[in-house]
DNA sequence: GTAAATTCGGACCGATCGGTCCAAAACCCG
DNA sequence: CGGGTTTTGGACCGATCGGTCCGAATTTAC
């Protein structure tokens, strides 16, 4: 099958010969992730995957190859976005410690309505069964662990990995409890135990 | 639609006339709770169900109305299970604080390969979108959280509550960055966290 | 204007989805 | 044995699944 190669041309976002698409990747990419963030996986459709970025069946497997390559686009987005959003936190806030459960603490009360933390749901459902979401999903925690330890001990970061890696856990697990339907007091204790493992 | 009633029996396991069941309802859950904790539950399908369950269609759909239906059971199955392993896990400790560590131990410890904890994954995927399902598993993570206030604080285990929200939070976190592929450092990181936590 | 290049809308595909239904099988009781 | 009662196997169902394909539309280059 080496004479049926691909046909869909995407990269090149500047001019060309050519129907130039009437979609913006990004927006759609957006729109898609939150699909995938509320409905999960499996549970999103292609039809709601669509309908929800406003692009068409052969805009969608010309831009995306499958489903699955949606996923991937969605994650490595959020991620991105979600990083960013982190850093950001941790620089706006007063000091270090401060910084970091501030980031903590924005991943202990995503909107559950919204799905929650769409790298903690994707962790969940599918990164065991595919190591390439596994691979961007590990880089993402990763990354989010450098921030905040990058937060707690600018001068060495390293130094503080573990206490950034029981943080990261705590934040994620207050979370899972508030989409289990648990009150808000285990999530706010979640993060008072934060507060204690910073100052520790 | 009220003459056409449920036609299927199942309720008493005693006798009576009629064919017996050739299976084990218990055993018949159990296999599909491997089959839902492994895949999810919009990526586990009847097909897998059935043939894991080893029953057919028609005993299915018997026996737990819809695929919802087993769900629901799987999810009783593995809270009734879990708690009483965290019970036992907490009683078999040398004292109340190491039995905390242990639960918590256990819980972060989960095999990644057979889906982690359903009743993380089950809270991830679906809680925000079933409340049935949602109230068993804030009831599942409520009363894991007594086990583990309990074993802190036998006397007042209420006075021990946010501490075991938080413990619980943690091991919730550290299984889901095993999840994600993260090394076990974050994860063991995580339990040293918690025994700073028990002890403080 | 025309040819080449690319995207777009939507019909179409086989497979699989969860679910229904019925006749045969297997049991209990008399 | 025979009638009543239940379960079981599997054929069958419409809907939806993810994915393919092609002609029309829209652009650039000449």
């Amino acid at each position: 099958m080496d004479w049926i190669a691909f046909i869909c041309f995407a990269p090149e976002d500047g001019a060309g010969p050519g129907r130039p698409r009437g979609f913006d990747r990004d927006a759609a990419v957006a729109a898609m992730l939150d699909v995938f963030r509320a409905r999960g996986y499996e549970g999103a459709s292609l039809a709601e995957l669509i309908a929800a970025a406003g692009l068409s069946k052969s805009s969608f497997y010309c831009c995306f190859g499958n489903k699955r390559g949606a996923l991937i686009a969605a994650v490595e987005a959020y991620s991105a976005a979600s990083l960013d959003a982190a850093k950001a936190l941790a620089a706006a806030a007063p000091d270090g410690r401060a910084g970091a459960l501030a980031v903590i603490r924005r991943m202990a009360r995503a909107p559950v309505e919204k799905g929650g933390c769409f790298a903690i749901n994707a962790a969940s459902e599918i990164a065991a069964e595919d190591p390439e979401i596994a691979a961007a999903l590990k880089a993402h925690f990763a990354a989010l662990e450098q921030v905040v330890a990058m937060a707690l001990n600018p001068a060495d970061p390293d130094a503080a990995a573990e206490r950034a890696s029981a943080l990261t856990a705590l934040g994620i697990g207050a979370l899972t409890l508030r989409k289990a339907g648990a009150g808000d007091g285990a999530a706010e204790a979640a993060l008072a135990a934060a507060q204690t493992l910073i100052d520790s």
